[in-house]
DNA sequence: GACCCGACCAAGCGCGCGCTAGGTTGGCCG
DNA sequence: CGGCCAACCTAGCGCGCGCTTGGTCGGGTC
């Protein structure tokens, strides 16, 4: 839709500052009160601004939320590529992947948050198919790292590797609904602790 | 709110048959869609009855999903207590809390998905408060059966019980978001699936 | 000083929402 | 048969929503 302005001669924002602010705030407000339940009034408020000025940014309420939902997406996927693509281990290739997914913790929680609350319901709608795309692609991602671990032995090979995947994302992303960054913990943390029991389980006297 | 009607003379429903029957018709399409983005209209139609007709059965809008959370939640904080007031072994009562978790998936998964979708808008409001003393209740539970089983030296003891919790109660009940009753599994078998892998692990060779 | 333009304001339109008030219907009961 | 009532219909009210149109303002540029 919008592409990126150049200005006569030297160098400028490459889309405006104001821009990303109100669309970061925007996202703060989907993640606490959900898409539906947000009013354009709230944003603008929350902007300083009247509402019928965030029509000069953006062209519809449902358009910031695909650049929210658009931009965690990419980020999120090339990482996950990047991580596969430089191969190793598997299991320390599913480590990394699991420290990603609770970095974007830690970056852009609102983003998250809304990717999380949202996305069963906005994929059903045609215009939000790179959604669907993008999780089917993170799945193969990981899904594959897993089939790896389980062919060479390292991982157990008893359960659907899509299943041990799903519980895996979930308890990952959710759980944004009640990490508190000026909580105890930090993001890495947290990620190490779902590793441990991931890994070696909750029964005491396991493993490594 | 409303009090069973007891008719003159005789046994009758409780409470009307049809009134059940919609509210698990709005359950579903509030699953679906998300409350907020339901309409009455849409209720209606699935009912097959004008919307204002609704308005016999029901205060409001809010009422209804006020019944439909409340109602899931004494279902299964009741349930929780009763299996923590048996008492016996940490690690099989803990078995037992998982295989309910994911029985509420096979028995009321439109309750469930909404109670997950809406939780934390909801429960910012005074009205829902008891959907915090509901969930708070839940955690003191399965916490005490996990600090049991730490003390008995069963479980590992190295992770905040707490947060071991949330990644549970979050891997299982957002399962309702990929868990199809059609589909190859049947709650009881991805409940052992899961069991499977949170006690022991991952990693192959562990233990037990 | 004239021009330009990004950022915002002022005012309000039309639609779909939750909900309401009063009327109709049909099955049951004495 | 007459009265009753749960279930539903008819018609529409008022509000708040997303969004539009035309205008204002101030800093930057030559």
């Amino acid at each position: 839709m919008s592409a990126a302005r150049q200005p006569g001669t030297g160098a400028a924002p490459l889309v405006s500052e104001r821009r990303e602010e109100i669309l970061a705030l925007a996202a703060k407000i989907f993640a606490d009160k959900g898409y539906a339940s947000t009013t354009v009034r709230e944003i603008a408020d929350a902007a300083g601004i009247l509402s019928g000025s965030l029509y000069h940014h953006f062209d519809s309420k449902e358009s910031m939320l695909d650049e929210i939902m658009h931009g965690f997406l990419d980020r999120t996927v090339t990482q996950y590529r990047a991580t596969v693509a430089e191969g190793g281990d598997p299991l320390e290739m599913l480590r990394a992947l699991v420290r990603e997914a609770f970095g974007s913790l830690g970056e852009n929680p609102a983003a998250l948050a809304v990717m999380i609350n949202e996305f069963n319901f906005l994929v059903q709608f045609p215009h939000f198919a790179y959604l669907r795309e993008g999780a089917e692609e993170t799945e193969r991602l990981w899904v594959g790292v897993i089939d790896d671990g389980m062919r060479a032995g390292m991982f157990r090979s008893d359960i659907d590797p899509r299943m041990i995947y799903r519980f895996m994302r979930d308890a990952i992303w959710i759980s944004v609904r009640w990490y508190r960054p000026d909580g105890r913990y930090r993001p890495e943390e947290v990620a190490d602790f779902y590793l441990e029991l991931l890994f070696d389980g909750l029964v005491a006297g396991s493993s490594s």
